[in-house]
DNA sequence: ATAGAGATTGCCT
DNA sequence: GGCAATCTCTATA
C-alpha cells in the first residue's frame, strides 16, 4: 500500500504536504525494519492498529514520519520520505532555517516532519481521525499509475529490496535516484 | 549499567 | 565528498 500514499496530503495545523516519496518497511522478516526484532517497546506500534504514526528520532537529531501499515497479522509501517509544500508555508520557512529554495523545505523525511512541526507529540495519532493533530487527507489527486520504484535509502541491510516509491518527476523528492 | 549503531541533515573542505 | 551532532533503542555484562 506505500505506492498509495502518493499524492495524498499530510496534515499537521495549518501547514499541508503532499506525499511525493514514501518507503516501506515490513515486519519481523524484514532486517531492515524496526520491526525485525519483535514488538519491543519503539517497534510495537508497528504491530498494533493500522493507520497510525509511528514516530521515531533519527541519529538523535531528527524526527522521522511513518504511517503504519499491515495485512491481518504481522507488521509494518511506510516512511514518508518527502512532501510538497501546499500551505502554511509562513509556518514552515522559520522552521526550516537551513532551507534557501521552496523545494529544500520538505524534502527529505527528517526535513518533512520539521517544516510540519511533527514530533515525539504526534506519536500513535490516529492519521485518518478528524480531531488528530496530524492527518492523512485525500484531495482527489490520484496516486501515480506508474510511480517510480528504486532501492531504500540510508540502510545497510536488505538494500535489495525496491521498497522505495516516488511520484515520477517531482522536484520535491529527497534524492536522485 | 554501559556501549554501539542508526530508515539524516547540514556545514566544512 | 567527508564528518559531526546528539538521542533512543537494543543488546550485552
Amino acid at each position: 500500500m506505500a505506492p498509495e500514499l502518493l499524492n495524498l496530503l499530510l496534515v499537521r495545523g495549518d501547514r499541508v504536504g503532499r506525499i511525493v516519496e514514501v518507503e516501506a518497511y515490513g515486519g519481523e522478516r524484514d532486517p531492515a525494519s524496526h520491526a525485525f526484532r519483535g514488538p519491543t517497546p519503539r517497534a510495537a506500534i508497528m504491530f498494533g492498529e493500522v493507520g497510525r504514526l509511528y514516530v521515531y528520532r533519527s541519529y538523535g537529531v531528527h524526527w522521522c514520519a511513518n504511517v503504519v501499515a499491515h495485512g491481518d497479522e504481522g507488521a509494518g509501517a511506510v516512511l514518508i520520505r518527502a512532501v510538497e509544500p501546499v500551505a502554511g508555508l509562513a509556518a514552515m520557512w522559520p522552521a526550516r532555517p537551513a532551507a534557501r529554495r521552496e523545494v529544500d523545505l520538505a524534502s527529505g523525511p527528517g526535513k518533512l516532519c520539521a517544516a510540519l512541526g511533527i514530533s515525539a507529540d504526534d506519536l500513535g495519532a490516529d492519521l485518518l481521525g478528524p480531531a488528530s493533530t496530524v492527518r492523512l487527507l485525500d484531495d482527489g489527486m490520484a496516486p501515480p499509475n506508474e510511480p517510480t520504484v528504486g532501492p531504500r535509502v540510508g540502510i545497510s541491510v536488505a538494500t535489495e529490496v525496491p521498497w522505495r516509491f516516488s511520484v515520477p518527476g517531482s522536484p520535491h523528492r529527497s534524492r536522485p535516484w
